[in-house]
DNA sequence: AGGAATCGATGAAACGTTTCATGAATTTCA
DNA sequence: TGAAATTCATGAAACGTTTCATCGATTCCT
């Protein structure tokens, strides 16, 4: 059961180099230490291959340099970018990434904040959709794209503004009539400023508007009976669509191909989220980007700065347009 | 520095339950214990809020119930796909997962390893293009995609299986004449199969093929040229094409549609790994699929089997073909 | 009924680190 | 030059857990 005992200690080391154990510390952890000693210990070090051990000093200090990261999957490509610029952040400064996957559930999300307190984590940084997340007392914790309270600091991408401008740009490309769809419409949350926003420059444009929003459950069908409902002679009721994400406007692309409707020559399309296919220069739907990198460090820096005093309870970073193949030049 | 003084211990739970310590030890580990010992304790757990340590636990025992990946990035979706399913299958079995982002950087790998150690990390799965990793002693290692040697399990897909079944489709589709195209000729590795087993089905055949391989460092222009050295009167020399991975497949199809090249009209073009753009149904590129689920199942029960005497060296997991919008029907 | 065997709780040691009070050695200052 | 101040290595205690030898209590067998 046991493993076989692993490799030397500080204790072999400061025996190897004839000093005490705690002056082995103070060279491991860069403090002052005399030259003499410190070039004996070093040596030692050499000599025996030492590797600190991660688990005592967690153990006596109760920091693990470890931060936890709840999030849905790394399926859709936004998470996946996130994940990948959070650990990048978190790596840079020398810290853990402990990755759970809430696939949207609840009871895992409880779950894994419970694991997160055992394995005494420095930090946690949560994207959750759950309105009925616990935060835990006592660690810090940030959250993505979700408000709770003053007490919690978010990070979220200007969903308002990204919203607005994604309007301000149907309008530019020549639309005339517009609508927007998104899922998940009994929460509310960040993302869901993004109707807000294109809702309220639609309005000030004179744009006129439809919308449609999926109830949680809600299968993807009442989209495509929006669609078909909107349709008359093969024509779309509209020329321009925003949606919510990437993702939902990857579909619904899809089933407007299916139907014989074609983007952008029939009606023009803008996502949200900034997927690049596989890292491409161009995205492939037109899209409103979200800083991700910065949303990444933004989480990183926040969550080890820990429950400092004056922390922004909501940080709102800046969003921009990128042209695809979704909408006419 | 230090932090506030975490929660309640086992010898709080002892005190409180008015056992010995050894006794909360073996509750919370579900050994044999008397009922009634069992209820006072579980009793004072509740009570007092107890969540044991985990620091506390690996320091005794030298396990850490994590598993470090060490993967380029999530960025490819096939990365990210990896990921997903490595985490799911290490959570299922109670692990966690230290996740190691190398960015094709061999540097960055060996610190990764080193780091891994010194976290006394249970095992390690690595995928890695390094040709000259050094695999730690002692340390449960698995790779994906890599054979090393005997020595060190390898799990991959079956890419000489999954070469010919391009090759098959390829002509099927009815192409008269392919060509076959990948980036890292330098490097030996499992995926260098893929053309080994395309090449040895066009030659079966009898489809004549063309190929191209880009060296290590080796700009994508290479392909632009080798794209219009093919090209006469706007025709591509071949009618179908199979490329190394579906990230690289997806950069030519933007390329070959610049260049007024029509896919799947002019020319069919088969990826590998089997990317689905939003976990969609059909990909958007006609593809060989690894099968990404066992991969993950498989590297994570070998590598917790641990140094077992005989873990089978490579594993090869079969393949599909996937129809998506490059090829016609 | 009495000794052996079984069961299961106890308490202390050990894991590898950090930290702190101690004290030796050196430097500083009058 | 001598006392005070400063520097810096020392060694032990502590972090929270697992594990093991010990021992008391119960059961089993003859």
């Amino acid at each position: 059961m046991a493993k076989e005992r692993s490799g030397p200690t500080m204790a072999d080391v400061a025996r190897e180099a004839g000093v005490a154990l705690g002056t082995v510390s103070r060279v491991v952890n860069g403090e002052q230490v005399g030259e003499e000693f410190r070039e004996k210990v070093n040596a030692a070090i050499q000599q025996l291959g030492y590797q600190y051990n991660t688990s005592g000093r967690a153990l006596r200090t109760d920091r693990t340099n470890t931060i936890a990261l709840i999030i849905p999957n790394t399926i859709n490509p936004y998470f996946a970018l996130l994940v990948n610029h959070i650990n990048i952040a978190l790596e840079k400064r020398n810290y853990r990434m402990m990755l759970c996957f809430s696939e949207y559930d609840r009871d895992r999300e409880a779950e894994f904040i419970r694991m997160a307190r055992q394995n005494r984590v420095d930090g946690i940084i949560a994207l959750s959709y759950n309105p009925r997340l616990e935060i835990p007392e006592g660690i810090p914790f940030v959250t993505i794209d979700r408000f709770f309270s003053s007490s919690v600091p978010c990070v979220a991408a200007d969903n308002f503004g990204g919203g607005r401008l994604a309007a301000v740009k149907l309008k530019e490309l020549g639309c005339t009539r517009v609508a927007f769809m998104r899922i998940g419409s009994t929460i509310t949350n960040e993302p869901s400023k993004r109707r807000d926003g294109f809702i309220s420059a639609c309005v000030e444009l004179n744009l006129p508007f439809d919308q449609i929003a999926l109830e949680d459950g809600q299968p993807y069908e009442e989209f495509v009976k929006f669609l078909i409902r909107n349709t008359a002679k093969g024509k779309l009721a509209f020329d321009g669509l925003f949606v919510g994400t990437d993702s939902l406007a990857w579909q619904i692309i899809q089933t407007l191909k299916q139907m014989g409707i074609r983007v952008p020559e029939d009606v023009q399309v803008i996502g949200f989220d900034g997927i690049r296919m596989f890292g491409d220069q161009e995205p492939v739907l037109s899209t409103i980007v979200q800083p991700a990198q910065e949303i990444a460090e933004t989480c990183v820096s926040m969550v080890l700065s820990g429950h400092m005093s004056n922390v922004p309870s909501l940080v709102c970073l800046p969003v921009a347009y990128a042209a695809g193949g979704t909408t006419r030049e």
